[in-house]
DNA sequence: GTCTATATCGCGATAGAC
DNA sequence: GTCTATCGCGATATAGAC
């Protein structure tokens, strides 16, 4: 999970991380003191602070980490202009997949969506990450759409990039529902009726397979 | 747009709810305290928490005055099962209405989704309040895509309750994507385009109008 | 019933000593 | 790199004024 820690600052920086990401899963955001994580991470709560400027500065590293394995496992390019890319109907399974795999962990998924929530506010430590990180998943899904209607038989005339959007929104809407009522929103049901109304039917099941993560910064 | 408070507790409780509204939706939630709040209502923040039981209990009384405003405005009959029910075709004019009318309070929309991102860890004060929300919510635009279906031409063969369910999420995860990035994301468009998807075109504009508060309390 | 004043608690965050 | 000390915060509780 995490590359090879050299300095004993990396060391105990990875050992915050790992604590914090363990306990806020388990227990929510608020319920989780930095005095708790630092004691857990086997120091004190102004020894983290030196390590990570606050505490939604640590929640913060702790979703973009996970982010990145999603993203890359979708868009292998984003990490190595080199990898290969798969094709864009095996893209599109694994999308699927991203979102079977988070219904396993549902602590995280809810950490999320309250972070993207608040760092909505203009001036939020986080604002800038999810504004770049909305800009660049419209765009790699937006090409993976082109390049899905264009295959599509017949070819779907649709605007890639707002249909990106509107995909995206989907998702994050259906998982705050499913949050609060799991057993009422059929996530990946509603994801593939949606992708079926755009004249993308998909129909075989989303494998997504344990495989390697592809992320171990 | 508050009914006429007749007791002086009516009347703090009243301005409370004011400072918090207008405080909130300038500079947000945490930057906030409940101090500041007692004082620009002209009390301390043991006064305040005599008619509130938090911080979080306040904001929910702030925001959930304001979606009974929106709810009464689409569905009447929720607030008054005598009220006249508008034609099926002006209902999803008001519902476009109630996104570009949305657009003009970001701070309390802001608000809002920070709010059902944190209400959807279980034990969460707000937790109940915001699954009865989107069950009341998906039966309300089940019923109303229901009618709008049958009166098609041609008839549209699809779920309305989990077209409800898509639909909602939509506008839930675009009100999100708004928010960090007003200019690169055209609600309005992208909720017609999706009914337009779903076999229902909204050609005209969306009147909404100015109109009485439908909602007094 | 409505509200103030006060004290106490753990919290996130900061500053400065070591 | 980690600590202690300190700050204002949200929250709780109590006693009492009007």
């Amino acid at each position: 999970m995490s590359q090879e820690p050299r300095t004993k600052g990396e060391r105990t920086r990875a050992r915050i991380l790992d604590s914090a990401t363990e306990l806020f899963s388990r227990h929510g955001f608020t319920a989780v003191s930095l005095r708790e994580i630092a004691t857990h991470a086997g120091l004190t709560h102004a020894g983290v602070l030196h390590h990570f400027s606050g505490k939604e500065a640590l929640l913060l590293e702790v979703l973009s980490l996970r982010d990145r394995n999603d993203a890359a496992r979708l868009f292998p390019r984003l990490l190595d202009p080199e990898a290969p890319e798969p094709p864009p109907g095996e893209r599109l399974r694994r999308l699927i997949g991203v979102i079977v795999r988070n219904s396993g962990t549902p602590g995280l998924v809810s950490l999320y969506a309250r972070l993207s929530a608040e760092a909505s506010e203009p001036g939020h430590p986080a604002h800038d990450y999810f504004v770049r990180r909305y800009a660049r998943l419209r765009t790699e899904v937006a090409a993976l759409l082109a390049a899905l209607f264009d295959a599509a038989e017949p070819p779907v005339r649709a605007d890639p990039s707002r249909t990106a959007q509107q995909l995206l929104a989907l998702l994050d809407g259906l998982q705050v529902q499913w949050l609060l009522e799991p057993d009422a929103v059929l996530m990946e049901e509603l994801v593939r009726d949606f992708l079926a109304r755009c004249g993308l039917p998909t129909a075989g099941a989303a494998p997504s397979g344990p495989g390697p993560d592809p992320v171990s910064d």
